[in-house]
DNA sequence: CCATCATTGCAACAAGTCGTTGCAATGGCA
DNA sequence: TGCCATTGCAACGACTTGTTGCAATGATGG
């Protein structure tokens, strides 16, 4: 019952949103009086919360693969699954919502501290293989491709796949600028690292 | 009175979404009864539309700088201010609804189509001048700069600032790896040119 | 100055939602 | 069997939603 519950809180979540999320609905969607629902979770932002916390608990962090474009890579692709599931985009919406809201600050803080922490491995790892980036760029690298993910999946509409993945992890990395004399270089040199 | 209305509808999108918005509670804080405005926009997506449409309509191009760097710091800061408006954070907030409704997926198209206008249109411009890019990249550039900004407004919730729009910009034109030997080099020159 | 017309305010309404409560039914366990 | 926690069910009061009829207002034109 409580994993019902909380599946289709997700759905609705991902529909909806947090404002327009509905107890009656889910409980009925779930098979499950209304009653059950409001006993074990008092308010909105309870069952809400409980609801992303199991869907974040199923998160794992992706393997290392050797080389700073191939870690990127990863990320970015676990970044596109998590943004493309349903507990991704309910997640998402709550982060996104208004802001006077505790959950969703709490939501946000998350978030944010999860991509961060990658953000640091990654690049430090890199740098203890001598790859030539600064752990000063971690946070903006990482944050610049996580918000474009954000940008082609909720915007855009489109998916996220291993080519725009990797188109996106080469850029960041080497920009779009062709320097003195290497032109297309760069980029087909760099097609070739990673996964 | 119209006007005090869809102002007000804004602000109520800001605050709790295309779900979340009561009718009546805009009413009353424009000092207006929900009658007259039940009378001139029959449903609540059709007073939505009109309070976007509003704000869209105020919006203008930034004006060309001469260079790349400049004009796309100049198309991020736009985008940061409307990402800090009220107006911004309510037409964004309907655009990132759950996806079903009519009038999400119609915003979603115009900001779309008005970031891939002006993308175009600002490595166009730097394609004639001989600067070192390909019209090939201009959505991918602009669309992960504004997926940085979205980031950095609605899920970081920090400033997004002169030094911030700068540093992205120059991430995305010329990477973060340090290209043989010139490590610093490439961004502190970076750093001199733009506006 | 008056007649006309559109706009707005107001009060009441049916229908529906929200969260609570009291009580009965169910089912596992000793 | 007796006990306990969990769930279902029906009803409730309070509130919200969108609609309607009617009166007040105020601008325009003769």
């Amino acid at each position: 019952m409580v994993a019902a519950v909380l599946d289709e809180t997700l759905r609705a979540l991902e529909r909806e949103g947090l404002a327009g999320l509905k107890v009656e609905a889910v409980a009925a969607a779930a098979g499950v009086n209304k009653t059950s629902v409001y006993r074990r979770w008092p308010t909105r932002n309870a069952l809400a919360a409980a609801a992303i916390a199991e869907a974040q608990a199923h998160l794992t962090a992706p393997p290392e693969t050797g080389t700073l474009e191939g870690d990127l890579r990863a990320v970015l692709r676990a970044v596109g699954d998590f943004l493309t599931s349903t507990a991704g985009r309910a997640t998402l919406r709550v982060a996104l919502g208004g802001g006077a809201d505790e959950l969703e600050g709490a939501v946000r803080g998350a978030l944010e501290a999860r991509a961060k922490a990658g953000a640091r491995a990654v690049f430090a790892a890199a740098v203890a293989r001598g790859e030539g980036v600064r752990v000063r760029d971690a946070e903006a690298v990482v944050f610049g491709l996580v918000g474009a993910a954000l940008h082609r999946a909720l915007l855009e509409r489109r998916a996220i796949d291993a080519r725009w993945v990797a188109g996106a992890v080469r850029r960041a990395l080497y920009g779009v600028v062709a320097s003195r004399g290497e032109a297309a270089g760069a980029a087909g040199g760099a097609r070739s690292v990673g996964s």
